[in-house]
DNA sequence: TATTTTGTTTAGTTTATACTGAACAATGTG
DNA sequence: CACATTGTTCAGTATAAACTAAACAAAATA
């Protein structure tokens, strides 16, 4: 390894933490997932910490947010205490549901409205059905993703 | 309008407030939004002020959020120097594109990694591709979308 | 011109949450 | 058993963002 692929290594992780960011998990949890990415073996819990220099408090708490999105899985080493980490196979079929699971959501949302509002209130009804048919053309759309 | 529609409505702006910070904007904006698509006619920017309870302040960061991302239009009234809002003709073609730049950029950060890697690290540089497909997948369906 | 209305901007407050350090429990090791 | 290692939890801190109040600028009105 040398050190310009250490460098883009490194610069891979912290934009990870930005890129997580932007969807709305921790800042860690990207660099965590970035680092597991680069990784052929499983990292280490204290890996973990030293490399990106973060609490082992904050490495418990992110990698069981991450196991629990199915991004990444725990496993272990015969002879070691330590748990270990690495990307589950398909990370972002998980990913996936959970931005489904966040419109359906929407989506229910708007149809109870709709349902609930009189016919005398024709524009409310039609602006809502607009919307969402968006939303579940936006559904179909990820469902459709393998 | 009777008291159940009211009741009805009052609970969609809210419910569009919490949609709004689930997707990551202000609540302010899903409740303005959520104002905006039960009226028939345009509201004030006081009005808003009023029927939402909150500050000018708000509404005047919150419309502008809101109109630079392509979701509401201000307009004005003859005789009046009050600035309206309502929906744009189709909200959410500008949701749409917001989604799709994250996207992109994820999708770029990921092939210029990939390219910058040597080719010893195969291993991570198959998992980058893996990843970069989903997003790739993920950019054409929403593209899909009408 | 003085006053009111209106929207924006800025400085400060509130609120939510990411993160840490330290205490802790569980388990292994000497 | 005493001690070290390991991961979790909790209380507190730091940080970021939403929101407000108040000062402000621009424009209409009197």
């Amino acid at each position: 390894m040398n050190e310009t692929s250490e460098l883009v290594i490194s610069d891979f992780i912290e934009k990870m933490g930005l890129i997580s960011q932007a969807d709305g998990l921790p800042r860690i949890a990207g660099r965590i997932l970035g680092a597991l990415i680069m990784s052929d073996e499983p990292f280490s819990f204290s890996q973990l910490s030293e490399l990106l220099a973060v609490s082992r408090a904050s490495v418990s708490t992110n990698t069981r947010l991450l196991v629990n999105l199915g991004m990444i899985e725990r496993t272990t080493k015969r002879g070691e205490r330590q748990d270990y980490f690495k990307l589950k196979e398909n990370p972002y079929l998980s990913l996936k549901q959970g931005i489904q699971t966040r419109i359906t959501h929407a989506s229910e949302v708007l149809s109870d409205t709709q349902a609930k509002l009189p016919d005398e209130l024709a524009g409310a009804k039609k602006r809502l059905h607009d919307m969402q048919c968006f939303y579940s053309d936006f559904a179909r759309a990820i469902k459709s993703i393998t």
